[in-house]
DNA sequence: GTGAAAGCGCTAACAC
DNA sequence: GTGTTAGCGCTTTCAC
């Protein structure tokens, strides 16, 4: 100790009221660090996915003195090359690749130098951690909220696993989702009564209920495969005179705005967009890279879109 | 010239194909620019709002060769610190200032020795550019096209200046379109027959149109302060047996998923979010830093719940 | 015009 | 341990 204490405190103390501030570039420079995160997403507007999963991100980045760089490809890999080269002529320390929803998809070659998680891919040839919503859990909560309730008969699924012209095979959350409905009913011994496969917009909601209906089906409980397709459902079931949940009950997925907005409010299985995002950024700040999966559990939002079924 | 032209090229050959870029970092301590541009907000989450914001904010930026910190405050003030001190840390070079929805706010004066655009922020004390949505024209193109469908007679508003007991002078954007409103109607005569004052949410939609009927009142046509509202007020005409648009013709503003989710389809005054974010950046780096108000354009989305009104 | 050298603000390595 | 120095990769200045 060549400095007195007293020396030492009076400089912390004239930095401090000076506002002094280590120059991060400069520091920086000479220890490649940045304490910066970049966040590429596909699509960061269409859906309220984003702001949540950036605020999550945020807040466990904040925590350890990390900020994000957050941008958006739009589907374009000419955007995305670009991004991906600003961000590493930046020299972030490492990149969350998210996609808008659960689906195949990785991040480009440029990024294999640095540390990385894919947020909702899908695809396992992706080699580190990847994190993904428990869509196959949140089917069976789904399903378990119906059986609680009493349901056993009459329960049809809408939208399904999203079976569509343009999607053959459905997507990755529609088959996870019907999975975890199926084992669920199966271990009470019963079975989904009919499903209608279609793409999870409203319209389709509506169409595929009136559809059911008019075909001589009574369903007494309805698994909406997101909020849209429920809404399209309260409207079509209105339209033919049930009432929710009196006549008929319903669950759903995602746990939107919506959710909450209808009336009765609508019971739904909650896409955690913010846990999501702060899980992505803490799996990628705890040093391990390898290759894994990390799953982010779907709670379940009860509301009132669920009775008993009516005893005939 | 000491090197050839030949050299000259075989050197910008090899670094193309080595992918030679410069570093940034090395670039910004020495020349103070990172082309980086701090967004911060007060919440990113809670709305759809965000996720174009920072869309068109980031294509903008991009075009320029920029890239986008973006941050959330939660309307904490030690958090803003905080992310402030993060931002000048590395040495952004300007910053956006975001508020969720049009009110009063002003960047904390950490801030005031870069450039700082005020994005949705009605303080006029603030020094430099602000930005915000046209909501005064919003107001007038909501009433004109109820105008235009010919409705005269028994016109209201649902949600008004959003007055209520935590805002008893209601917020901004519905003081300037009620003003909007107000002033098309009297230019063709006529007035506001009614106005229910509450909070821009669906149960307050509800509750307003149904006090509404049941005080006797027999509205021709709703404007609506914004979707929110008009999918209650969807829900309580459908329940008191009245049909938009045959019996009561709607227009409502911020053109969210909602209105496109609605049957019928809701015509709408768009809340131009992408927009609002490219103009916050292009305002940003035109380089004047003088204080002034840039206005953006709420368009008119026209759909299905106008008609003309029947007469009796 | 062209080339060399200084230096941005910091930290890691190195002598003492 | 503690003080000094070199140098991160670039740009700007200043000699030539």
């Amino acid at each position: 100790m060549r400095i007195s204490e007293d020396a030492q405190r009076r400089v912390h103390t004239a930095a401090a009221e000076l506002g002094y501030r280590p120059n991060q570039t400069a520091r920086s420079l000479r220890t490649h660090v940045t304490r910066t995160i970049g966040l590429i997403s596909d699509t960061i507007a269409t859906t309220q996915f984003a702001g949540e999963v950036i605020h999550g991100a945020l807040d466990t980045a904040l925590e350890h003195g990390y900020l994000l760089l957050v941008a958006e490809t739009s589907g374009d890999p000419g955007i995305e090359k670009k991004l991906v080269d600003e961000m590493l002529d930046r020299q972030v320390d490492a990149v969350i690749y998210a996609l808008m929803y659960t689906k195949p998809g990785q991040p480009p070659d440029a990024l294999s130098s640095l540390p990385v998680v894919l947020l909702n891919g899908t695809e396992d040839c992706f080699d580190g951690p990847r994190v993904l919503p428990d869509e196959y859990s949140a089917g069976r909560a789904a399903a378990r909220a119906l059986v609680d309730a009493g349901h056993a008969e009459a329960i049809y699924s809408l939208g399904g696993r999203h079976l569509t012209s343009e999607a053959p095979n459905g997507v990755f959350a529609g088959r996870q989702r019907m999975a975890g409905v199926d084992e669920v009913l199966a271990e009470v011994g019963t079975a989904i009564a009919g499903s209608y496969e279609c793409a999870w917009e409203p319209e389709h909601g509506y169409a595929g209920t009136l559809s059911l209906l008019d075909d001589g089906h009574r369903p007494k409980a309805l698994v909406c495969l997101n909020d849209r397709l429920a809404l399209g459902a309260y409207q079509a079931l209105r339209d033919r005179g049930l009432r929710v949940p009196v006549d008929v009950s319903v669950v759903s997925f995602d746990d939107s705005d919506l959710a909450s907005w209808l009336r009765p409010a609508l019971t739904s299985v909650a896409l955690p967009h913010y846990e999501l995002g702060k899980t992505a950024v803490s799996t990628l700040l705890d040093g391990n890279r390898q290759r894994r999966l990390v799953t982010v559990p779907m709670p379940l939002r009860s509301r009132d879109s669920i009775q008993p079924p009516r005893v005939p």
